[in-house]
DNA sequence: TTGACAATTCTCATTTTTTGAGAAAAGTAG
DNA sequence: CTACTTTTCTCAAAAAATGAGAATTGTCAA
């Protein structure tokens, strides 16, 4: 083992199920012996990556809320998204989740969350990586990418079933402007995602809404529609005037 | 350089003033060659702890959200806190603050923020690491450390100007059981704090408020500390029913 | 206090990785 | 295609990680 991956494999046994661990329960996961864990560990501890527990365990550290909300106040996006995103859902008038995803390298990640009242549970909030070909809000991400990198994210996906399928709905998708998914992630919800797209700035992303299905008729739909993508293409705008340097 | 600080060195370039970086201004800064840089970014890249943005440049990467939803998700004290600043500005009829902290190791950080409407703007939000012995916040944290453990986190602050002084002051705050600052950070703010201490889970935070002067009555006030006290026990006995294993 | 007992750090010869200058390659814009 | 920038690659020398066990520190209960 070399470099980063050493301490990356840790960090990385930390999960929802599991949040705490005792150095020796580490050593062992990680195929290391006892005393490089301690090493290991105590340069993890000393950067505030982790963070020692009670009974000898460990978790994770104080750096990451850190580096996250260096994140959240540097990145432009976030900061109008995030502001967007509460606008949006006050105008849906219907109960839902309004999501502010981006792509990541290789996958889509969700980067901002905001619910109304009655709005769907759902796990998808800030900090979760979207399934890459399923739902409004990852495919309108994939259909607004060049063919290029588009080929190179979903070399990490497992095969797909029928690539050409998926190939010619981005291409619809692209067309349209838009992407309205039904049942296709959590059953009896309605996704409705629309393209954020800056290359100034180096984003590809999506603003989407989750919806009910019952919620929604026609009409309330098509105003849904109308709302995810004019707030999408506003996000876009105001980016490009933004002061860059940044993200 | 070694380890770990090699990584850590370069993240820490990344900051609110200059939130991208090209691998040149990255070598520079760090003191590395370029072949080294460009092979440390890539190890940060592929891990997900940097993102390439536009112009050959590079921010902090996604595998921070992730994490720090993973804390989020899993931290007990973050779960059952972040509920209950809920209730508590709910409660305080006066534009306010609330504000969830925990030592992390040698500092003070906010985990947690709320604030309902009116509340005074403040750069104390979630992530931002408090100045470990101005303000309620800290002081509740310090006064509640054991003396072994106290020491070792004031050998990171700058030598005191007065060592008694504070001592004397953390003691006369454990007695009371809650701590007011008046101006002490903000000019005509009050700070409210409780201290939150569990030390079957490893934690050691605080609960506060913040309100401005102005909307403070002797009635007002000591109803707040009231709030704020028993809310911050509340918190600290839920934790201790909890089901732990973790933090 | 004192004595278990567990957790953590230390030591050091050996093995493995990192380093860095320059060359080569890949990517981009004109 | 061409010039340019960015990025990756190469390899011998230098530096750091490794790991077994010893030494130390910390904890808790008598």
């Amino acid at each position: 083992m070399s470099g980063l991956d050493r301490y990356s494999l840790i960090l990385h046994l930390f999960s929802e199920a599991r949040p705490v661990w005792s150095v020796t329960e580490m050593a062992e996961a990680s195929g290391a012996p006892q005393s490089t864990a301690y090493r290991t560990v105590h340069e993890l501890v000393r950067q505030g990556f982790l963070e020692p527990a009670a009974d000898a365990r460990y978790r994770l550290g104080a750096a990451f809320l850190e580096f996250d909300r260096l994140i959240r106040k540097t990145d432009p996006y976030l900061a109008a998204g995030t502001l967007l995103l509460n606008d949006v859902i006050a105008q849906a008038r219907v109960p839902c989740l309004a999501l502010l995803a981006r792509l990541y390298t290789d996958r889509v990640m969700c980067v901002a969350d905001c619910a109304n009242a009655g709005a769907p549970v759902s796990s998808y909030e800030r900090g979760r990586p979207m399934p890459l070909t399923r739902g409004a809000t990852s495919k309108v991400v994939l259909a607004h990418l060049p063919a290029r990198r588009l080929a190179k994210v979903l070399e990490t996906e497992a095969p797909l079933a029928d690539d050409m399928t998926l190939k010619a709905e981005l291409r619809a998708i692209r067309k349209r402007g838009f992407c309205i998914s039904r049942s296709e992630i959590d059953k009896d919800r309605v996704g409705i995602g629309a393209p954020i797209v800056v290359p100034e700035a180096g984003i590809v992303g999506s603003l989407s809404l989750v919806a009910f299905v019952k919620d929604l008729d026609e009409a309330t739909e098509r105003r849904l529609v109308l709302l995810t993508v004019s707030s999408a293409s506003l996000l876009a705008e105001s980016l490009l005037t933004t002061p860059q340097p940044t993200s």
